[in-house]
RNA sequence: GCGGGAGUAGCUCAGGGGUAGAGCAUUAGCUUCCCAAGCUAAGGGUCGCGGGUUCGAAUCCCGUUUCCCGCUCCA
């Protein structure tokens, strides 16, 4: 099967099985919005709890939050959120290539320059020793005219840049003649700004004072509480500080289903160290995470780590952990090594102290931060693509048919016991019924009496329930239950009375943490 | 944002100017079977949305929106 086909079978497979839904599909959707359903929450609830347990419950010295989606406008000037996620495209009709208008200014003023360059250099090595750089800049008519060109639409362009004036601009790329690299051509659109982050009012009474974002990132929530976790917590470095939030983003493109939404949910963590061990930590929480996700059992072989070679403004080392879905190998995750960056840059704009003081050193210092950022709803669909599996039936090597299951880790799984008497009489609904009553306080159980048994079977496997006990006619006699397995579809016969224990133990998030070790 | 393709029942799709279709799924009943596809019946669609052409539009035209592919973007 082509790869594609699969990706859209899992796609509509998430839809028809409750997981995952277009948001206001009966207006028509909204683009790059979904909603879970009734099984794709709790496994999204799942994912959530076991990266949640993996960081905070099992490292004393990482803590969780839950900060705000407002945060104060200054710090998006401080994180430099709010020039970087700020971009005037635009697009050449021939080549259908899209550019940062400024990259091109700025792209045609360092040939300018580079041109001027070669006039002096090409004089210096004619005039050698008697050469004037000052005078011949100032005589010489094509360096002249050269400068001249260039301080002028340096001003012009430093201006616009200024009053954000798009319509500059675009004078500008025309007046200069600028051509696309690719096409050659100046068929060129107008300019557009892009502004990534989501803007809102705050209040009733509205002016420019009172326009907040809704944060791109849930890094920034951490950084500004800082202060406040390590003085409240008694923190030592080097610790750590977990959150789970949601981010929103508003993407010039987003596509391929929950890899890239307008809203979206990260589980991040941002770990203090010293200034100088920053590397060391760096590799720890690479080999970490990488095993936190092989602890899904998907196969190891999906993943990969691919380094960053363009680092950002505020990194000096970055990796991400990717996933193998069937369109290639996806981002799910992103180590960063941050610097002192954002710490100090919050110090700077905020004008408070934003220092660890270290009792070793005796002396203190802004701590170097290392980011392990993980999109929750990638992870879903690693999980949901990793365990979608269409498999032939087979009993005594005999053919029975085709079956569609999900083998999610059985701590994950959306329904965790289907409880099925196996005929619709004979008193079997009734003990079928009383024993749900008894084990759904434990976990979540789904009851069925509808359609054959196997047809039963194979709709718990769609939604990748790990087990299914069935009442029978032996029931009644000695209190005895088949269960049966989803991924070997065997069967053993159990007590009654210890289905809860049975089942309890195999789905306890447990399982899945001891893998990490 | 640009180019290409597509949108008909929950899913997969047929129908290309003249009464809205199939298979699977769903619901109810029968059957009582331990691995889907036995029987009977029922429900469900103003054919993505808006406008136009026409006596008549799911079908032709225009716009728009959503999804898919490519480009682009992704600190």
């Amino acid at each position: 099967m082509a790869q594609d086909d699969l990706f859209r079978k899992i796609i509509s497979h998430c839809k028809e099985y409750g997981f995952v839904f277009p948001s206001s599909e009966i207006y028509d959707g909204l683009g790059a919005v979904y909603d879970y359903g009734q099984n794709g929450s709790e496994l999204k609830n799942n994912i959530r709890k076991y990266w949640w347990d993996s960081m905070v419950l099992l490292h004393e010295n990482i803590v969780g939050i839950d900060s705000a989606i407002f945060m104060h406008p200054t710090v998006w000037k401080a994180s430099g959120h709010e020039d970087a996620f700020n971009d005037p495209l635009i697009d050449n009709k021939d080549s259908k290539k899209r550019y940062r208008a400024d990259q091109l200014i700025e792209d045609w003023l360092d040939k300018i320059q580079s041109k001027i360059d070669k006039e002096i250099e090409k004089a210096a090595i004619r005039f050698g020793d008697s050469f004037d750089r000052e005078k011949f800049c100032s005589t010489n008519p094509r360096v002249v005219e050269y400068s001249k060109h260039y301080d002028e639409v340096h001003t012009r362009f430093i201006g616009a840049l200024e009053k954000d004036d798009l319509k500059e601009l675009k004078q500008i790329i025309d007046d200069c003649e600028i051509v696309d690299p690719e096409s050659g051509t100046r068929n060129w659109t107008d300019i557009r700004q892009f502004n990534l982050m989501f803007e809102t009012k705050v209040g009733s009474v509205t002016d420019d004072a009172s326009k907040i974002y809704l944060r791109p990132e849930t890094a920034q929530g951490i950084f500004v509480n800082y202060l406040n976790v390590q003085k409240s917590g008694r923190m030592k470095i080097p610790f750590g500080i977990a959150q789970v939030g949601k981010a929103f983003r508003n993407e010039i493109v987003a596509r391929q289903f929950i890899m890239r939404m307008r809203e979206f949910e990260q589980m991040e963590m941002q770990f203090f160290v010293k200034p100088g061990e920053e590397m060391k930590w760096f590799n720890y929480w690479k080999e970490e995470r990488l095993k936190w996700h092989y602890g899904f059992g998907l196969g190891n072989e999906k993943y990969r780590f691919h380094d960053h070679e363009k680092l950002a403004h505020y990194a000096n080392a970055a990796t991400d952990i990717e996933f193998k879905l069937p369109i290639g190998f996806k981002e799910i995750e992103g180590i960063h090594s941050r610097t002192d960056f954002d710490l100090t840059q919050h110090q700077k704009f905020s004008g408070k102290k934003i220092q660890y003081f270290d009792n070793e050193l005796n002396e203190s210092y802004v701590p170097y931060v290392i980011e392990t950022s993980i999109g929750l709803d990638r992870t879903f669909l690693s999980v949901i693509a990793g365990s979608y599996a269409e498999e032939k039936v087979e009993k005594e090597g005999e053919e029975l048919g085709d079956r569609v299951v999900l083998r999610l880790a059985a701590p994950l799984a959306p329904i965790k016991l289907a409880i099925l008497p196996l005929v619709k009489k004979d008193g079997l609904p009734e003990i079928a019924r009383k024993i749900m009553d008894e084990v759904k306080y434990s976990f979540n159980c789904m009851y069925e009496e509808k359609d054959s048994i196997g047809r039963r079977y194979r709709r718990q496997d769609a939604i990748g329930t790990p087990f299914c006990i069935t009442v029978d006619h032996k029931t009644p006699e000695d209190e005895t239950v088949t269960i049966r397995y989803r991924d070997s579809m065997d069967q053993d016969r159990i007590p009654v009375k210890k289905v809860t224990e049975i089942v309890q133990d195999k789905i306890n998030m447990r399982k899945l943490l001891q893998n990490i070790k």
